[in-house]
DNA sequence: GGATTTTTTGAAAAGCTTTTCAAAAACAGA
DNA sequence: TCTGTTTTTGAAAAGCTTTTCAAAAAATCC
């Protein structure tokens, strides 16, 4: 049996009123008191009962992470950041695995609700109405990470995909390419595929070059969405010196695809992938890609969760972090 | 504010006993007031309060899952499997990256000793007397993933490390190679370092075929450190056909050393690689890799991990899970 | 030193559930 | 219908903490 603030009490000679103004609010108690029931906690080894505590202030220490798949390395990174921070604060986290599935997403919301958690970061997929209502139900700051909560008022941390689309697209025609193949997000996903989509496009248009409607087939961000991709855009665009990618697993996916066909990347087509993932530097020849700083990003919305779990009242920022292209070996320079 | 036992028993014109009767033995309860129990429940929405029963009796619905790191693919899907079953027990899983610290396992214990768990899923790493004392004064249930727990008696869902290996040298010499270096893990791992090294020479011992200690490098199962061991080898062993890997991380790494030395795989060196974590087909040529059930590792893990919290007092059956060899495309048939 | 203000302390209540034990109700048997 | 069993129900206690409020102690001021 565990010793309870009464043994402490006890032990120290003091009231329990005592024991627990010393654990919560040690300057409140005089030094004498103070130190006596310090080293009766050391002596029984005495730690608060988080059920009795959660009973009445309800706070529990927890947060949760909802997360599409913590099997995809890109989330499993995001939410590394995430316990970090957590871990830092002196709280555990919660994994939920949605797998972008309704369903699941009302049964963990449904479960919070009674199980207090502190705070809820939510990662990566869209914000739908119906989301945010269940948010609101919950009544536990909410953050939003790799994904944008403007509609709702909600802070996210996520970076600016549209310019960092943009920059892909620069890069490739600051590398001497002019016909450059895109395999998009899904078209409906206003997140990673509108404006990653949007961003490249716009950029291509700057320099002047056209982009229709065939250089452009959609994944969904996995390998094999985007292998497949790949094997239609090269069916409808032969000629194409390059191809961008919205995620490095669909990256992978187009270079499996190309150099089981016998292709050589990046001599004859070029890649270049979004996220950074650990895996694209393993692949050989070594991925480039667009980095978004994954682990910050989890990091960066932990902490603004626990800001406002401290500060409920106060209007949270959000945050747009920045990317970078990190140049490896898979686009040629064909100048 | 939530609606208490108290505002229901008010509802349905019962005592709180009696609801609590209806929520935790409905059988205890005549029908007619059953019913109207659960109408009332209904209508008010009401959901126990977990802290107020945790006080009572101290079961949280709370599992740990502890791991070195959530972002090495192979924990990952090991850990999705723990997950899943915990949600189908309605349970949360707590997630705890160690890193393979010591500071930080001591931390999450004392953690965990004070804010409750009901039992804890400890990952892959080898288990210490320290480690194996602590477990003790948590007591709750414990289960082993992917690691041994024989010495301590405690119950275990893993691969027979020793057989896998044996099978990939096997696998390797009908396939006609003789000369093979082996990338093993450090030499005082006693899960998946000892095991799949000695089964490996053991086998290759069986065929007559002699296997020094020039003909292994050590690594620590990521892709970097087979890398190294791969130019270590290659430096030692200019001869060698094939190549054993311990992990398919390692295995990874020493493809991309020898692909970007101009060597190809696996025309000139074979490759075999050990877990099947999903990256290994994404790769060009795919990884050939002895496969562990690693989800299902997780799932087995958790299931007998709540048969344990369900019946503390039975015997737990530790489990060996079956491997096999996923051939893919990176070993060479020399016959 | 005595009156007054400030600081420190303790008793008790509140937070919500589960379970024990005894009482009440239902049932069975004659 | 009455007695004796069995089933069903309710009151109350236990589980442990935090916080409020009033009392006690200490400090301050003339």
């Amino acid at each position: 049996m565990n010793p309870t603030i009464h043994d402490v009490a006890r032990q120290a000679n003091v009231s329990i009123s005592t024991v627990s103004r010393v654990v919560n609010q040690p300057l409140a108690v005089r030094k004498e008191k103070r130190d006596r029931v310090l080293q009766a906690i050391e002596q029984l080894g005495y730690e608060p009962n988080p059920f009795a505590s959660g009973l009445r202030d309800r706070a529990t220490k927890t947060i949760a992470a909802m997360i599409p798949d913590i099997t995809n390395p890109f989330y499993a990174e995001l939410f590394r950041g995430i316990e970090d921070i957590a871990r830092e604060q002196k709280n555990n986290v919660i994994i939920c695995n949605t797998d972008q599935d309704e369903a699941r997403f009302l049964e963990y919301m449904s479960y919070f609700k009674k199980k207090k958690i502190d705070g809820l970061i939510f990662v990566s997929a869209a914000v739908t109405d119906a989301h945010h209502a269940t948010f609101a139900e919950l009544q536990v700051p909410v953050v939003l990470a790799a994904t944008d909560g403007e509609r709702f008022g909600l802070p996210y941390v996520k970076v600016n995909d549209y310019a960092a689309a943009s920059d892909a697209a620069s890069f490739l025609i600051k590398n001497g390419h002019r016909s450059i193949g895109v395999i998009s997000g899904p078209a409906d996903d206003p997140i990673a595929g509108i404006p990653r989509l949007a961003g490249f496009r716009d950029a291509l248009a700057a320099y002047g070059l056209p982009h229709g409607a065939n250089a452009v087939a959609y994944g969904t961000y996995d390998f094999d969405s985007g292998y497949e991709a790949m094997r239609k855009l090269y069916g409808t665009m032969p000629e194409l010196t390059a191809v961008f990618a919205a995620s490095d697993a669909m990256a992978l996916g187009a270079m499996a695809f190309l150099q089981r066909r016998g292709m050589e990347v990046p001599r004859q087509i070029s890649i270049i992938g979004f996220d950074n993932i650990s895996l694209s530097r393993m692949v050989t020849p070594a991925l480039t890609t667009v980095a978004q700083p994954v682990y910050e990003i989890g990091k960066q919305a932990a902490a603004m969760l626990f800001r406002r779990i401290g500060n409920p009242q106060d209007e949270a920022q959000s945050l747009v972090l920045g990317h970078e292209i990190v140049v490896r070996d898979t686009v040629w320079n064909r100048n």
